[in-house]
DNA sequence: CGGCTGGTTGATTGGTTTCAACAAGCGTGG
DNA sequence: CCACGCTTGTTGAAACCAATCAACCAGCCG
């Protein structure tokens, strides 16, 4: 396999030959996990880091009534819960969406790993607070986005997301996800989703078929969406332009840029 | 001042008479904000931890069409962007509600704070995921919980955090921000916060007055809610009693209370 | 072929927004 | 000290978006 999670770090940070051999030796272990089926239940006592190495997943509460929020998506390269040791008892469910293969790293397996590579210990940090910034956008998406803009705003934040683990290409991207699934995350029912999309697909912005989303235009789809991908705090390869970026690049991404200027992956 | 940053981080850990020693002397001059004036700014490149020492703060997003989403509240104790050297530019912007008087704690203090001591290393991190929980279950409030239950479980939070810190009584504890920025905070309009709010008073489950929240029936209003306090992750003082705790203690809470035995604040 | 899951459509209901107006509280300056 | 202006809270009516309920269709698999 190739690591994802190695090909998501360098997007926080560039990291050594050393520290990729390092994350590559830490995965013990896979595991399979069947599509609907729990990985990490609410109440549980997490032990190790699962990564997910094929599949997606995300994590959700249900109520009493039958009401389920998804609050985050998980795809490849996701840690699915990077709070070992730090937090003692999960607050909610971690469950498969499609059928998912998860790597393991022990907990002690990564502490080693940080405690001998400032890189990777900052690349964690910094995938820690993408995925904050991912959840605070979120919350903006359920206030304060129409459902149309919610919708097209899921849609540019995941293909950047898979693009950023060489999972999509230039206006496609896999979207193994139910309708119903879509609802839950998005805070709507399956049908008004239906009629969303339909309409998206009115406006000539997307195709989803077949578990596949095309976008025909990136640029309409993210404006609707007001879609700004500064949050996702990906640092760009120079060689990778993204259509939809707000501003030319700023002091931040210049120094970013001169600061892993010595050393290569 | 007494320090409620200190306060807060003793929910999470047991802290030592020297951790608490080295936390105060991190503090340098404190610094005055005047209400509606913004914090911190998106894009920002932030270079030292504010800290509320008194007042409410809000993260938010505006949108050009004047849309406005607050993303979380700050109270007194919490740290406005803990973000510091590991992350290069701010994604949203940080207003205060009241005035507000801010700490700061600059990045080599905290540094060197959390090489020194393990305890307050982990008590941060831990704050940083409590944080991350709370995100969490705002998104689940914006997209699962109707109006009223919304509200209900935002009075819940608030007074579960002041408590805290030490600035709630059992059934009440200050509401310094006004219907507005309610409707902002939880996705709707004014006009709709305030029906609402009607409601909430009409079952004769709080009261609201002057800048000054009252809790009338705490169990009901959980109920109502959906609130359960394990997500804020506070470790509770053994003579405290919660009275809307989902079950007796866990394992872990066992576990905790053992593991800081030696250790006396 | 049946049964299941996921997607689609229509009609109705209901929760929220919008717009507009007005009342209450409060600080400021004449 | 009162008048004024501003912010905050309150109320009503109409418009609208999304949920609900219910039925039906399409594809897939045993």
């Amino acid at each position: 396999m190739s690591n994802l999670l190695l090909r998501k770090l360098q997007r926080y940070v560039r990291l050594s030959e050393a520290d990729c051999i390092w994350l590559a030796e830490a995965f013990g272990p896979a595991r399979a996990v069947a599509a609907r089926t729990d990985i990490i239940h609410e109440g549980d006592d997490p032990r190790a880091v699962n990564v997910i190495v094929d599949g997606w997943a995300c994590r959700y509460r249900q109520f009493a009534d039958g009401r389920r929020q998804i609050v985050a998506l998980l795809l490849p390269g996701d840690p699915c819960d990077p709070h070992v040791f730090h937090l003692d008892e999960m607050d909610h469910t971690v469950g498969a969406i499609t059928p998912v293969i998860l790597g393991q790293i022990s907990g002690a397996a990564l502490q080693a790993m940080t405690a001998r590579s400032p890189q990777l210990d900052l690349a964690f940090h910094r995938e820690a607070l993408a995925t904050a910034a991912v959840q605070r956008e979120w919350t903006i998406s359920l206030g304060s986005r129409t459902g149309i803009e919610r919708l097209a705003h899921l849609f540019c934040e995941l293909h950047a997301r898979l693009e950023a683990v060489g999972l999509a290409e230039a206006n496609t991207c896999p979207m193994p996800i139910t309708q119903n699934d879509l609802g839950d995350a998005m805070g709507q029912t399956s049908v008004h989703v239906n009629r969303t999309l339909q309409e998206l697909r009115g406006m000539g912005l997307i195709t989803l078929r077949s578990r596949r989303l095309t976008i025909h235009d990136p640029v309409a789809l993210a404006r609707l969406a007001h879609f700004d991908p500064t949050y996702l705090h990906f640092v760009a390869p120079a060689d990778r332009t993204v259509p939809w970026r707000r501003e030319p690049p700023t002091h931040d991404d210049l120094a970013e840029i001169s600061n892993s200027r010595g050393g290569p992956a």
